[in-house]
DNA sequence: ATGACTGCAAACTGTTTGCAGTTAA
DNA sequence: TTAACTGCAAACAGTTTGCAGTCAT
């Protein structure tokens, strides 16, 4: 596979080390949820020498900077993914883990009107649903 | 303050020991949401031997008895509540870190519609909105 | 009596930090 | 040149676990 990675001279003004760019690469070709592990190793078998702390310390960098998205999937540790343009939420099957992300009109304009209501500034919103998809609800019955 | 606790003979078909409803006691009177330590430190002042482990083991056991309600508030540990038969959802400000939780029809409305139209099988919603309250905001500008 | 509980201490996981050396701009 | 980066190892916070003893039923 062919990384094409012309042009890019800049991370939103922070200078771009191979570990930055290999990172946010794999986070962009993801396509999915990764946890900071993940990252690590998949990282690793491109770069050996990469370090669990750097993984950390860019992840937390791409957050601030608003490039990724971090959510609470699981309960024990965090998982990232590129900000799209879209913001979209997550379903999250107690059966079989999968998850399914979508994306809802009522649900932003029932953010929306909380927002009016409120007075807040919203800068995120995080929707989580647990429960069973079809094939796990089937054998539960 | 009187602690009120008679004919409370079970807790879901486990054995009452004090620790378990002193605790399950402190969850329901605080009305708030109340972290690992908090509870730990609110329940030792009533039962100094009490173990942080205690704490743990217990908040596990109420989580699956759909006793309480897990969410991650802040990023980095969890906060529990009493379950209560409203579904409700929290606002969190970046600035104050002040939480306020808020019950919405649309939302509620919007959700049936994606378990509806998913096909799964909703145990649980969690909905987080964070950014600024409107004293922040002001601040910010 | 006995299975479920508790306190304690030690282990474990995910994440962060200090430091000395390296690199992008 | 120099501020920002990196790897490493050690520290850290929150949570879980093994064990021996205790308690509710």
């Amino acid at each position: 596979m062919i990384i094409i990675r012309k042009n890019v001279k800049q991370i939103a003004g922070r200078p771009v080390t191979t570990q930055r760019s290999l990172l946010l690469d794999i986070i962009r070709r993801a396509n999915r949820h990764l946890d900071a592990d993940e990252l690590y190793r998949m990282a690793k078998s491109k770069a050996p020498r990469i370090s669990l702390a750097t993984v950390y310390r860019n992840l937390k960098l791409f957050k601030e900077l608003g490039l990724i998205a971090e959510s609470n999937l699981g309960d024990t540790h965090s998982h990232y993914e590129i900000k799209s343009a879209a913001e979209h939420h997550h379903l999250v099957c107690l059966g079989c883990g999968q998850i399914i992300e979508f994306d809802s009109p009522s649900i932003a304009k029932a953010t929306a009107k909380i927002q009016r209501e409120n007075g807040f500034y919203i800068t995120s919103i995080q929707l989580k649903m647990e429960g069973y998809c079809p094939k796990c609800k089937q054998k539960k019955e």
